[in-house]
DNA sequence: GCAATAAGGGATTTTTTTATCCCTATGCAA
DNA sequence: TTGCATAGGGATAAAAAAATCCCTTATTGC
């Protein structure tokens, strides 16, 4: 059905990193599971601006490229836990730098992006 | 005329990072360029899948963000070189380790990727 | 004279991504 | 009994991003 017309690049290290996190929220997605927010509805309350929809297809894509692990509890009301798997966990330092990055350049940054 | 319908997100550092790097090629650019392929059509050699119009714009984007500086020699036909400024310099790093972590989980990425 | 190279931008179309809206189900609280 | 919370997905619309096509300028090489 929906088959891609512009094929992916795969040919270096940074491809591979673009088709598994180039994604307007899995990076957020992954920073707050690490820090303990595993709920979809948690997941969806630290990033509003994201509707509940790309979140959920965002988090299904993380799990099918094995970044994060999906447990589902047989209760009512259904609750869902997401968590890193090692391969995730591996990635979360990066992520880290690059926000620091983010935070020590903040005024700069605000002010190239907003001029 | 574009404005944008949708506000860019500014809360986090991570949302920065966003703002200047969240494109298809930037993340390249800035490490081509600093691996000394500094002129327009070098890069657009190196990457051949992007349109030359695309690369321009994120090339100009990248200087509005002072990640990179112009450099335009008058001569004919004309010379072009662009450089990495102090600040884009400061991220090469960062670039660099996603890059070796992309490299050193080749195998997976693309099992999981592609499967 | 003609093609290639260099750089780049306007106009437009296509592709991709994300948002919006509406639907399912169950149990608890006011 | 109405409303909310939980989770999620289908269909579609809208937005954003990228690709495609065409145009300019001047020089070198054939």
């Amino acid at each position: 059905m929906n088959e891609r017309k512009i094929p992916i690049n795969l040919n270096c290290g940074l491809d591979l990193v673009a088709a598994v996190l180039y994604a307007k929220w899995k990076i957020r997605l992954l920073w707050f599971i690490h820090q303990g927010f595993l709920r979809p509805s948690e997941l969806q309350r630290k990033i509003p601006e994201a509707s509940r929809r790309v979140l959920n297809i965002q988090l299904k894509e993380l799990e099918g490229h094995e970044l994060v692990t999906k447990k589902i509890y047989p209760v009512v009301p259904p609750k869902v836990e997401y968590t890193l798997t090692e391969f995730g966990k591996s990635i979360i330092p990066i992520i880290s730098v690059l926000g620091k990055w983010g935070d020590d350049n903040e005024d700069r940054l605000r002010s190239v992006i907003t001029k």
